[in-house]
RNA sequence: GACCCCAUCGUCUAGUGGCCUAGGACACAGGGUUUUCAUCCCUGCAACACGGGUUCGACUCCCGUUGGGGUCGCCA
């Protein structure tokens, strides 16, 4: 049976690499039968945090990765650690450090001169190391906890561990663990180094290129099952062209030999994009909950709007959301008392000659109906077309304009029945205020916003 | 700097010596549908880093160069 783990420091929140990592070792698990392990890498005291835990445990549930053994706290196997470091110490394998730095003497291994050690990697071939090029390796540091290689080396013998799959920056530290695997007695574990997420510049995918953090995508507005399919995806590839993957079919197709040895950029267009694909997929139901607390939030909800109103908005913009958050911007002038205007949509329909008197007859025609639907708006377009002689698009756009503020939106009459009858007639009449005012009450352009 | 890794369109990748005038997807550009936007459809753009070998034949194998990345903590 094969066995895995997932073994991240409590330092901060679950990043999109270690993601990655989590996602590649699970998948391994579920598509051999296998096991995966939770280990929390916490043997520095000062660093690790509480919050940082519960943040990865609440990235990895979003993610929709479990775990079949663990969580396993390193901060809590300190007597294991020290119980080997003695071993080693007896043996003659190690010896205590002269500087004293702590309450403790660190416990350090004493390397083998001359000696090639060969890591055998199933992504990569076979990489040779020299331990001339290597330095003595800390076992116990002075505050009495373990290092790093030590404890990772011990808990991966102890907790069963086959197959340790885990990032490229660990490579380095591979012919230091296979001696301490050695000096141990402990066989050989296989090992997979998957390449490094990379940011636009090439370079490892840090801050300074944007989110770095699994929880920033759930907040941006990303559907995790996107968000998964697109990880997958980020140095593994099925090799049949397909890209949008269910859970299942990439559990079924994966394996660590189709795993690529390049870096790969994290292309956030492309998560964009995968994250459209799902969302035009999404249930009217599962999308209406997943949007809600966005609108929520923002404060422009209406609580008169009933359940089947709110639906019938969401399916109005459902296939123009990217992502969850977009919803504010896309479908927020349905809801807002006042609507703000986008300036070079007024500019382009509004300051025109004869918009006013148009707007005018539209009121009008608006008010004789009675009924507020699609037949009835056509009817009362058709009636201002053909009594001021002018084309449909001279009486859309501004309309379009006057009653959501931009000159983009779903199609006019859906739009104005989201909006609803008094509303629009509200609107309406506004804009013809704000034109005889010849002053309108603009949206803020935000960087990047384009009209 | 030392050691290690990597190298196909801008990006993610397919390709394991002839199937390659190198395939798909994203992005981008143009067109159609929608008198808006989005969706959808069509078309286009665009790559084997370079130089040597090996071979009847190299994107595929070997060597070198160049370029990029990673690691060099009593962090993990």
């Amino acid at each position: 049976m094969k066995k895995v783990r997932f073994a991240p420091a409590p330092t901060g929140y679950l990043h999109v690499g270690g993601a990655r990592t989590a996602l590649f070792n699970w998948l391994y698990a579920k598509n051999t039968g296998g096991k995966l392990v939770l280990r929390i890498e916490d043997t520095d005291a000062v660093r690790s945090t509480e919050e940082s835990t519960k943040a990865i445990f609440d990235s990895l549930e979003w993610l929709g990765i479990d775990w079949d053994e663990g969580p396993f706290f390193q901060s809590g196997r300190k007597e294991i650690y020290r119980k080997y470091a003695q071993e080693l110490l007896s043996k003659g394998l190690a010896y205590e450090s002269d500087e004293v730095k702590g309450a403790h003497k660190a416990v350090i291994f004493k390397l083998p001169d001359n000696r090639k050690i060969v890591v055998r990697d199933l992504i990569h071939a076979d990489v040779e190391f020299d331990t001339s090029v290597l330095k003595d390796i800390v076992l116990m540091k002075s505050d009495g906890t373990a290092a790093y290689n030590f404890a990772c080396v011990i808990d991966d013998h102890l907790m069963g561990i086959t197959h340790i799959i885990r990032g490229d920056d660990h490579i380095s530290n591979t012919p230091k663990q296979i001696l301490l695997y050695e000096a141990l007695g402990f066989p050989l574990p296989e090992f997979a180094h998957v390449p490094l997420i990379l940011g636009p510049d090439g370079s490892r995918l840090s801050k300074r290129h944007g989110a770095t953090s699994v929880g920033q995508y759930k907040k941006e507005g990303y559907f995790s099952k996107a968000f998964v399919n697109f990880l997958a995806l980020l140095g593994w590839a099925p090799g049949d062209n397909r890209e949008k993957m269910s859970i299942e079919e990439i559990i079924k197709s994966f394996s660590l030999e189709r795993i690529g040895k390049k870096g790969a950029i994290f292309d956030v267009k492309k998560l964009q994009w995968l994250n459209g694909v799902y969302i035009r997929e999404m249930s009217l139901e599962a999308l209406t909950s997943a949007v809600l607390p966005y609108l929520e939030e923002s404060g422009i909800t209406n609580k008169d709007t009933d359940e089947d109103h709110f639906k019938f908005i969401i399916s109005l913009v459902q296939e123009r959301l990217k992502t969850f958050s977009e919803i504010t911007e896309l479908a927020g002038f349905f809801f807002a008392k006042d609507i703000e205007y986008d300036e070079s949509a007024v500019k382009k329909y509004l300051l025109k000659e004869g918009v006013a008197g148009i707007l005018g007859k539209i009121i009008n025609e608006i008010e004789r109906e009675d009924a507020f639907s699609a037949a009835a708006l056509e009817k009362s377009f058709i009636g201002v077309k053909e009594e001021m002689n002018i084309s449909n698009s001279k009486l859309i756009h501004p309309v379009r304009v006057a009653v959501t503020g931009s000159a983009a939106s779903p199609p006019i009459f859906e739009t104005m029945i989201g909006i609803g009858r008094e509303n629009c007639l509200k609107r309406l009449k506004n804009t013809l205020s704000f034109l005889n005012a010849g002053k309108f009450p603009f949206k803020i352009q935000g960087p990047g916003a384009n009209a």
